[in-house]
DNA sequence: GCGACAATTGACAACGCTGACAAGTGCAGG
DNA sequence: CCTGCACTTGTCAGCGTTGTCAATTGTCGC
């Protein structure tokens, strides 16, 4: 029950006045008389406005260096327009991929005098809720923008909503990118087809592909950049298949499945680390050793892909960069440069999962 | 180069106005005009100060309700003494450990109508770049307390600094719980316990531990209330040990050395579960299988417990519930019910890493 | 029923900053 | 030398809330 005055069943005790300002703290009054300008000069220095002599400035930024003077964020929102605070808006339950999204975010953050909130709404309930939940969101904390994460990125009635409230949004590894809102992400079906030479390369011609949620769009780009390559590499045969739904446990189900096809791959590319970890148990059950016996390659280069022996082949996710990316693009808002999709670079780590096939017998 | 004025270097180009405010978003003036009290009533009956009238209560509550009113965070910051921000403090490098307490402490924060703020701090740093950090965060948005994380929680001249400071901390799984600030953590040594119990009970006799870093606390609780518990069991033989540095790598090595004793445990205790996913490859590569030929158990229940097969056997660590507890006991700020710590409750968490030693041949 | 005292309520000035608008300044062209 | 215009700089009134202090009410003892 969202009671905006807390919560009236456990009164919080009366609060006692605690020391929140800093006594005595320098404002931009003090700034203005040191520099010897008005109030106001100070103001459109820090604030880049246009029409500031050069000289002006580089006396108001002295000033503001040698009293080493910090704007008062909750001020500057209260008088402006502006509320210095972005959200990240998340559902997705991968704690290694929030946290890194939300690394980056934060430090462009620091890096713009902005504030991060963190914000979660459920995407399983019905568009009605969502907007619900959303419209609450907005009422009960202003705030700038927000980093939308996937699948939050891809839900028509949060997208429509927020553009229809006139909320700034930045999407992060967007399905359809678009025009209306500006997007990062990165070039999954680039990396699937770099997975797929790497392989090549090692000189595998045998494959298995472990694919993601039906609904995964990165999923189902880094399968097809995967099929594409290998088709354009020469490979003719047929590249076995099964769902691993992004789960260890479906990890462990689709590469038994994998390893039961005939004839048996002698390299597996799972669309997920976790996934990987997974076939790399179902390799041992079937008493396949990896690398030796059988190649594997993951995707994402999370936590897991370090906590199974041997370590995960993988490709490195910019996720912190794209959080980065995505939580800048809310705050340089010159309201135009809206490019309808970034790509940050992916990159291959490569480790121990991945070895030339074994001699045939 | 921390500038507080942006980084001149890349302009972020000039910010056109945005829509912050909700526009004719209603403020307690409306409230007091609908309630036909004045503008401090309303503050009072939000704020929950004392002597205030039921009747006068009852009609601002009625209002606020009729109208949804919220604070204006900005405003009340600046006009008052409290930020309506804390702080997490983290340097724990584990994404899993400070993704569950951020979470807790965000949840603390939505109840008190707070905002939660992350900040990072290199704990390895000399002290005195880590009392300037510490400065440099205190200056650079004002918030009204930390929760302060392992190993940040127990570094003398960060606890001095926030204290001279007058800055409310709480501090999470503290060394040495304090009257000066109060603490949440977990009964390690209980739980550390609760593991010998377990395995007892499933008929082990002969034991291995692997131990933590040298100054983690909490490992060494916990191999101590596990040593203990099996000698009041009436355990007398020698237990093996060696260190894994709650690293996975350590946990490899650490589980070899403890396979190699003599004689041969039959279940080992590892005080974090990514040494023992390492101990895990350990046996694999001795060609034992766990639960059948040894059995383990880890300590967290953290991502990695189900990211190994077997699922490991651990001890579930209330990390999320010591973040809310945690924010919550830096908001309910009533000055003075401070416990030196408040214990949350562990709970084992039996999965498919331990079963009956196998029979003796 | 009265004064003293406590409990309750209200008026009003900050808090630190920005937006709108006014006022100055310098330069080209007449 | 003056006018007009573009560029700079300054003045001032809030933004929505809380702290201070004064005004109003209610209560109690005698």
């Amino acid at each position: 029950m969202p009671d905006p005055v807390q919560d009236a069943a456990t009164p919080p005790a009366p609060a006692k006045p605690a020391p929140a300002r800093a006594a005595g703290s320098i404002t931009m009054h003090d700034v203005a008389r040191r520099a010897g300008v008005s109030l106001k000069s100070v103001s459109r220095v820090i604030n880049r406005e246009p029409h500031v002599s050069d000289k002006l400035r580089t006396k108001v930024e002295q000033a503001i260096a040698e009293l080493d003077y910090v704007p008062d964020t909750a001020a500057r929102s209260l008088a402006g327009a502006r509320s210095f605070i972005i959200s990240v808006l998340f559902d997705n339950p991968s704690p290694n991929y929030t946290m890194k999204l939300q690394a980056g975010a934060y430090r462009a953050c620091v890096d713009h005098q902005y504030h991060l909130r963190i914000d979660r709404i459920d995407s399983a309930r019905p568009d009605a809720e969502i907007v619900a939940e959303l419209a609450a969101l907005l009422r009960n904390g202003r705030c700038d923008g927000f980093v939308l994460t996937p699948p939050l990125a891809d839900i028509p009635v949060v997208l429509d909503f927020l553009q229809a409230q006139g909320v700034r949004h930045v999407r992060v590894a967007p399905e359809n990118p678009s025009a209306q809102a500006p997007g990062v992400g990165m070039d999954d079906t680039g990396a699937g087809a770099a997975v797929a030479r790497l392989l090549w390369r090692a000189g595998h011609r045998r494959f298995g592909v472990i694919t993601g949620p039906a609904n995964h769009g990165a999923a189902a780009r880094r399968r097809l950049g995967f099929l594409a390559a290998l088709a354009e590499l020469g490979h003719r045969g047929h590249v076995a298949e099964a769902n691993g739904g992004f789960a260890f446990e479906g990890g462990i189900r689709a590469g038994a499945q994998l390893l039961a096809s005939q004839p048996r791959p002698t390299a597996i590319f799972a669309t997920n680390d976790d996934s990987a970890a997974g076939a790399l148990v179902a390799c041992a059950q079937a008493g396949l050793t990896v690398p030796q016996d059988i190649s594997l390659c993951g995707f994402d280069d999370s936590w897991v892909a370090r906590s199974v022996w041997p370590y995960l082949t993988t490709v490195y996710q910019p996720i912190e960069e794209m959080g980065y990316a995505a939580a800048t693009l809310l705050m340089d808002r010159d309201g135009s440069d809206a490019p309808p999709l970034r790509q940050m670079p992916y990159r291959l780590v490569e480790r121990d999962s991945i070895a030339p096939p074994p001699h045939e017998i």
